[in-house]
DNA sequence: CTCAATAATAAGAACGGTTTCTATTTAGGA
DNA sequence: TCCTAAATAGAAACCGTTCTTATTATTGAG
């Protein structure tokens, strides 16, 4: 692996991952930095994005409404993505045990590295909005 | 909704997934139906993929080094994922209780409709040809 | 069986998220 | 300060998926 420096970029970008609960897409961190530092590009976001995450200093989520999603919060846990609007969710106490994963990988011979549990749905906003929607037809 | 009717290459579709193991990606399924229905187009693949997991016949496991991959199998069930080869297998053993993710739904206020349990990390295969590799640097 | 309505299709263009390319800038050790 | 290579901006390329349009296939009604 390649010497890894510092820059300010992927300081910002971290930074603003930690400081948000949305599980932001590249496009979201994007538009937050560039009014700080108007030359930033797309694709260094995305870099950055991709280093940090080799590095496992942030996580993928998975694709969500066509657009990879990362999440700064590395502890092993759960989230319900809402099929309508695209909100991710932590759920915290969800988690499945690292021991009962190692030793499932034990059992088939897999190396286990990491794990995606999502809970798919409507989340509350959603849920009345396509009551309301059902009613009016 | 609009009217269902049937078609030569749905089931053709429906029948190929229902034969294999692979968790196939849209392409891999027009590749193996071209043969047998030459001027099949890619475009149908998609449409009938979206319209089947819209109906709840068969499920998306996610998006997998940039192409979604389906699953015929509907019942509850988790996956290995190999994030090397892409290869994803069942672990038929190793589904979150219907029950528990229910009252999850209930204790957030969620309307909870699916879910993805997917494991990541090496395979057998994977493994070793990693292990190779870096005795070799 | 024939016909009409419309769902399904083929072919290819368009779309959009992500990656790659190249010249330039920046980080950081000597 | 100077040198080397990592990091970046800007834009083009990539590629999986969706959309468009003219044509074909399905299915119910008469």
């Amino acid at each position: 692996m390649a010497i890894v420096r510092r820059s300010q970029k992927r300081d910002a970008i971290l930074r603003l991952m930690r400081s948000t609960k949305c599980h932001p897409s590249a496009d979201w961190i994007y538009q937050q930095l560039k009014e700080q530092y108007p030359n930033l590009s797309l694709g260094t976001v995305y870099r950055n994005l991709n280093q940090l995450s080799e590095q496992h200093i942030i996580r993928r989520v998975g694709v969500i409404q066509g657009q990879e999603r990362f999440d700064a919060v590395t502890y092993p846990h759960a989230h319900f993505v809402c099929n309508r609007c695209g909100t991710v969710m932590d759920l915290p106490d969800c988690a499945p045990s690292e021991q009962a994963i190692q030793s499932l990988g034990k059992q088939y011979g897999f190396m286990v590295e990491g794990h995606e549990f999502n809970l798919r749905g409507l989340c509350q906003d959603c849920k009345h909005h396509i009551t309301l929607e059902e009613s009016a037809s």
